[in-house]
DNA sequence: CCTCCATGTGATATATGTTTCACTTCGAAG
DNA sequence: CTTCGAAGTGAAACATATATCACATGGAGG
């Protein structure tokens, strides 16, 4: 039930502050806040830009924990 | 914009009815038909599911395509 | 301490994914 | 032609992702 998710390491790596991010993803700043605070399921589009710009798979961003 | 998918080739493959495939992934069939027929983005949570079934990659089920 | 900037929060509004239900279409088989 | 199961359609209700806005917090440096 319970989202992972390494969007905040691979953003801080790539020396990007989270409103360089959601400009590069056509999403707000609060969006992304919200994302890697694990608040809710992205789209399907929005998770795969995510990884686009970080040129890694859906699966490294991101994981769903069962409990 | 546009979403292309591979799930209803995969589905097939694996001798799947639409009904089943639903179930699998907690989803109903009617959801799947739309998904299929590349109505809306899905959850990250729904493809990735779906991806699990198949054993494939969430890339390789679906795409977006830009025009 | 004060200022600036990045990050976080909360409430509300809007957009859209998903469910539900009732119905239709279509192919396969009798 | 009739029946039956699988697939598709459309509208309305509902759940939730995303946007918007206003404000709070916290660290770094003057």
């Amino acid at each position: 039930m319970a989202l992972k998710t390494k969007v905040k390491e691979y953003r801080e790596q790539a020396g990007l502050k989270q409103s360089e991010l959601a400009e590069l993803v056509h999403a707000r700043r609060e969006t992304i806040v919200h994302l890697e605070n694990g608040k809710y399921n992205p789209s399907l589009k929005l998770a795969m830009d995510i990884a686009k710009v970080f040129h890694v798979r859906v699966e490294d961003l991101f994981a769903f924990t069962d409990e």
